[in-house]
DNA sequence: TTTGAAGTGTGAAAAAAATAACACTTTTAA
DNA sequence: TTAAAAGTGTTATTTTTTTCACACTTCAAA
C-alpha cells in the first residue's frame, strides 16, 4: 500500500503522535475522538509500525510510540497542502484569515515575531 | 455517519472541490491521483451529496459539483488543525517554516501584504 | 515461587469503503 | 426521426478498514 494513503483511523493516530511526539497506546486512545477499544488502538499502532510510519521503544513493559519521520519533514508538506486547497496557495491569505478570526487572538509577542520574520525575509530577498 | 469522518477517497475529492470550487465528475477524476474508473468517481460524488457535503447543478446534461459549505467556513478550521498538529498552534512558527523553505519563494508583493496585515493587527490590538 | 495485574500478539468477524458493470436517459447530428 | 454519443442511476461484488476477543508474556509483590 502507498505511503500517503492512510485510512481515517490511521490519520487520526498519526496526527496525535505528531502533535505529542511520544505516547503509549493508552494515552493515544485517551486523545482519540470516538475512541475504539484499547485492543483496537494497539492493533492500529502495530499496523502503522508495519507500514513504517511509527516506531516504538520499550519503557519497562510499556511500548512508547512515535512517528518515524521527524515532524519537520512532514509539517511543511501539510501546511502547503492546506494553503493549496483552501487559500489558493497564498500564505498571506491564510495569515489574513487567521488574524481576522476573533478566536485566534494573537499575542503582541507573536505579532512582533511575525514582523521580524518578514523583515528578515525582505532583506534576504534584496541580497539575492 | 459523522460529518468529519470522510474516507480517503471522499477527502481527496473534497479537497479537489475546495481547491477549484466547481467541477464536473470528469474533471474531478482527471485531477485525482490514482484515479479510479469514471463510474466510481460518480458514485463517490453521489455519496458525498447524500451526506450533504456536496451539491450539484445541471449545465446542459452535465452535473457540476461544488461543496455545500463555503470555502471560508472550512478553511480556517483546516489551518487551525495544521497549526495544532505540526506547529504547536503557533502561526509564527508556521510562517517561519514557510519563509525559510527555499522552494516557497515569496514575492515582494506578498511580503508587503504580510507586513500590512500585521501592522493592522497591531493597531487593532492597541485599540482594544 | 506463585498469582494476579498490566502489558503485548494473533487472528477472525463485522462494517465500511471502493470499485465498476450494466441499465437507463437525454441530447445531438445524420 | 433515429441512432449513437454522452451523460446519470442502481446495485452487487471485492477489498480494505475497523473492531475486539482471547491467548500469551512479563513484572512485581505477597
Amino acid at each position: 500500500m502507498k505511503q500517503n494513503q492512510l485510512s481515517r483511523r490511521e490519520r487520526q493516530i498519526m496526527d496525535i503522535l505528531y502533535e505529542h511526539q511520544q505516547l503509549t497506546a493508552k494515552v493515544v486512545m485517551e486523545k482519540m475522538e470516538d475512541a475504539p477499544a484499547y485492543a483496537t488502538v494497539r492493533s492500529l499502532l502495530r499496523i502503522l509500525e508495519e507500514k513504517g510510519h511509527v516506531q516504538h521503544s520499550k519503557t519497562g513493559r510499556q511500548f512508547v510510540y512515535e512517528p518515524t519521520k521527524a515532524r519537520e519533514q512532514v509539517q511543511h508538506k501539510s501546511l502547503k497542502h492546506t494553503l493549496k486547497t483552501f487559500f489558493g496557495g497564498s500564505l498571506s491569505q491564510a495569515v489574513a484569515t487567521f488574524i481576522n478570526d476573533p478566536e485566534s487572538k494573537l499575542s503582541e509577542a507573536e505579532l512582533d515575531e511575525l514582523s521580524d520574520l518578514i523583515e528578515k525575509a525582505k532583506k534576504q530577498q534584496r541580497n539575492d
